[in-house]
DNA sequence: ATTGAGAGTTTTTTT
DNA sequence: AACTCTCAAT
């Protein structure tokens, strides 16, 4: 009868019905843990409770947006606050900011800058990048943050050869960050985390805002993330928290399984709800979960169980090299699709290391099956969408240093380094910005006529872009790609990367396009433009129910699931990492990341390794994994198709015939496991998040196709083309003003305008193109 | 100021 | 193997 209460387990419905008091829900794999959480915010909501007193916190941002889907299912109107910590902080910190030293406009550094910056502020103190690098000393300094260690606490472990560097730089690497209004993703949360103590009327203020506290995920907080949440529950210590320490595998980036172990402790009048019932897996499956991970010391007892049958037995495969693997996968994968038995968007292949992708990518092209690879290089990383989005950062926040240098000779424009150098010493000394700097070159002795002509161009070009800096964020990227000759560059360039660059760059105008058009009007567009390029790492136009299958590291696949799993190279070295080796809590870190993979398999799981293994350009001999020492293997398929070449100095490359699709004993239809039609059928699908190359969506530059509209037009006068005919630098027509370039866009529908450069006398032209009577010119080269 | 060769790394990943 | 950074030569 209650639709929020129906058709759930009384563990779940004991967890959706708590109201007040602290709540800390053990939620196993596939227990419906997303559920449960959507379902307490709605009934939270039909208790009266404000959607405004409500805040969500996860840690990526497509948990949020899962989560705020179904929120909005099950409670249209709302008002709750869903997103990442992050972002979170970096909204607290535009109103709370000058509180900690930061101006509303501040920017958020990412890895890359943060480590960019860390450089610069070694290289003035004077300390050799070869001696200490920096990577190692932001390692350090990340995880000072995270444990809310400041600049002047930090004390270096005795016997650090890197400690003494990381006290001396520490302080400056944040005063420098100060000085260019800037916060790295670590600071976002310290800042909170300090202005949180250190100003208990704010603190008071939120904790009263802030009444429901919900965390996800919560075995992967970090201190930092444990100090903001407690401070929010003080006066309503009404915080919930989710999560499985069975499934934490972000210890090596500050998350401490404390929080979790020791809930119980810092909230005595805690509720504690196990879901430990599993709808996603089959019998045999969750026995191997369950064996492999009761060999970790630091967890919190579950016995998870399912109703679900035993289904087949999880096999365990050797093959004699990484190619077999591959290959003998893509076989078995191709024949299962071509028989109709499962679709590619059924299966997943997981590996340890991102490296170890290629022979899979290759052998499932062979095969003629589509897959989609989830990696690590995301397009906000990309070279040229950094380099255009340096130059809005520096828009937005003139002090910001890191993007100043990325810009001033970007593209090349004869700004060298002994340039720059000059001009942040300059800036050092004056105390100013070094865009100040650059502003006032004629007055610095140092630069050479040259270079002062030089800087006086780029300020009049930082000027030029500053006046629309305020404008639809299209037009913003249009003017700056065109006005730096960023684009131009790239056109003239014969290389593949840099046509592909191209299209990355016209992805970026439509992502600023689609931004252009839900943010409609709003002020600070610009800002709310950079936060979620750097807090949205995502691609969120990811086709939901790509038919593709899935290739992806285990940390990857956290939180998802899939009928049909590979998981390869279970290979000593490879997974437990070697890295991790020499410290227990790594090695049980390693475990659960096993255990992660292997209860994404909702009905079919194989792992598999190789004997021989290339790696770092080298081919090695392997070792079986330890942890598969720890699995059933009684209840298990064991097939060794490597016996008897172990020592074989110079491995044979066993032709596919050998390693195709006839594993397993004869007999079982040659397929050993047998599909229960809907048995999994209720769970939802799991949706990957796809990160294909965002390139080459659409018509490459400058080809025109003719439109619907021109065809129909036949005679003249010709009636003004569609508004989506035109593209960012595209050669143009007017009757009037003849030829003309295109330099940005802006706006959608009938209200789209173009800016567009004629020849004198007509100059730049802003030209609304429902009306004008613009055309593309036909037959444009690239 | 730009280019090229050599050296040194390299987990996992989000924000 | 592939990538990035540094340093030296042009």
């Amino acid at each position: 009868m209650d639709p929020l209460l129906d058709h759930l387990t009384a563990a779940q419905r004991t967890a959706v019905e708590h109201v007040d008091g602290p709540l800390l829900i053990l939620a196993g794999p596939g227990s419906g843990k997303t559920r449960v959480i959507t379902h307490r915010i709605a009934y939270l909501l039909l208790q009266g409770v404000p959607g405004r007193h409500v805040v969500g916190l996860t840690f990526t941002n497509k948990a949020a947006e899962e989560m705020k889907l179904r929120v909005s299912q099950l409670s249209p109107q709302g008002g709750v606050w869903l997103g990442t910590f992050h972002r979170f902080c970096a909204q607290l910190l535009r109103r709370y900011g000058p509180l900690v030293g930061l101006q509303p406009n501040y920017t958020i550094y990412d890895t890359g800058d943060s480590v960019a910056a860390l450089r610069r502020v070694m290289a003035r103190s004077g300390i050799d990048a070869a001696l200490a690098r920096p990577e190692a000393v932001a390692k350090a300094m990340s995880w000072a943050k995270n444990n809310l260690i400041l600049p002047e606490q930090y004390e270096p472990q005795p016997g650090n050869p890197l400690g003494s560097v990381v006290r001396q730089i520490y302080p400056a690497y944040q005063n420098h960050l100060s000085s260019c209004n800037a916060a790295d993703f670590d600071d976002l949360l310290l800042h909170v985390a300090t202005l949180l103590r250190e100003n208990p009327e704010v603190r008071a203020a939120l904790d009263e805002r802030y009444r429901y506290v919900l965390v996800d995920e919560y075995q992967d907080t970090n201190l930092a993330q444990y100090a903001i949440v407690r401070a929010l529950s003080v006066d309503h210590p009404n915080l919930a928290v989710t999560g499985d320490p069975d499934q934490s595998i972000y210890g090596w980036r500050g998350a401490n399984l404390n929080n979790i172990l020791e809930f119980e402790r810092d909230f005595p009048e805690v509720k504690v709800v196990r879901l430990e019932q599993n709808y996603r897996s089959t019998r045999s499956i969750l026995r191997v979960a369950g064996e492999l991970i009761a060999h970790n010391v630091r967890r919190k007892e579950k016995g998870l169980f399912t109703e679900k049958g035993l289904g087949c037995p999880v096999r365990l495969v050797t093959y004699p090299t990484q190619r077999d693997e591959a290959e003998a996968v893509a076989a078995e994968i191709a024949v299962a699709v071509r028989s109709g038995r499962h679709r590619p968007r059924d299966f997943a292949v997981f590996y340890r290391v991102n490296a170890l992708s290629a022979p899979f990518e290759f052998a499932l092209r062979d095969q003629g099956v589509p897959f989609q690879l989830v990696s690590g290089v995301e397009f906000f990383q990309r070279k040229e969408i950094k380099d255009v989005l340096a130059y809005l950062q520096l828009l937005n926040n003139p002090s910001d240093e890191g993007a100043l240098l990325r810009v001033i000779n970007t593209p090349a424009r004869g700004i060298g380094k002994t340039t720059v150098e000059r001009l942040a010493d300059h800036a050092l000394r004056r105390g100013t910005t070094v865009l100040d700097a650059a502003r006032a070159a004629r007055e610095i002795e140092a630069p050479s006529r040259r270079s002062a002509k030089l800087l006086e161009k780029f300020v009049a070009l930082y000027d030029r872009l500053a006046a629309i800096s305020g404008g639809p964020l299209e037009e913003i990227v249009g003017h700056v790609l065109s006005e730096t000759g960023y684009q131009k560059q790239l056109r003239e360039s014969q290389a593949d990367a840099d046509q592909e660059r191209l299209a990355n760059l016209e992805e970026l105008l439509s992502i600023a396009r689609e931004f252009d058009e839900r943010h409609y009007g709003e002020s600070s567009a610009l800002e709310a433009f950079l936060e979620e390029a750097s807090l949205v790492n995502e691609t969120d136009d990811w086709e939901g129910g790509a038919d593709r299958v899935t290739l992806m590291t285990l940390h990857a696949s956290k939180g998802l699931e899939f009928p049909v799993v590979y998981l390869t190279a279970v290979e000593e070295g490879l997974l437990p990492h070697e890295r991790s080796r020499q410290r227990e809590p790594d090695l049980e870190e390693e475990r659960r990341l096993m255990f992660v993979g292997i209860t994404r398999a909702q009905q079919e799981l194989q792992l598999s390794m190789a004997r021989y293994r290339d790696y770092r350009g080298q081919r090695k001999m392997t070792v079986p994994s330890s942890f598969l020492m720890e699995l059933p293997r009684e209840e298990m398929e064991l097939v060794d198709l490597a016996a008897g070449q172990h020592y074989a100095a110079e491995p044979p490359y066993v032709e596919p015939a050998l390693s195709g699709i006839d594993v397993g004993p004869e007999g079982e239809a040659g397929f050993p496991w047998e599909a229960e039609p809907g048995a999994w059928e209720t769970e939802p699908r799991a949706r990957p998040l796809v990160s294909e190359p965002r390139a080459g969506t659409r018509a490459p530059l400058g080809v025109h196709l003719t439109t619907a509209a021109e065809l129909a037009a036949g005679g003249r006068p010709a009636p003004p083309v569609d508004p989506d005919a035109f593209h960012q630098d595209m050669l143009v027509r007017h009757p009037e003003y003849g030829l003309g370039h295109v330099v940005a866009l802006s706006g959608s529908g009938a209200s789209r305008k173009a800016t567009v450069d004629f020849p004198p006398p007509a100059g730049r032209k802003r030209l609304v193109l429902s009306k004008s009577r613009l055309r593309p010119v036909k037959g444009q080269d690239v």
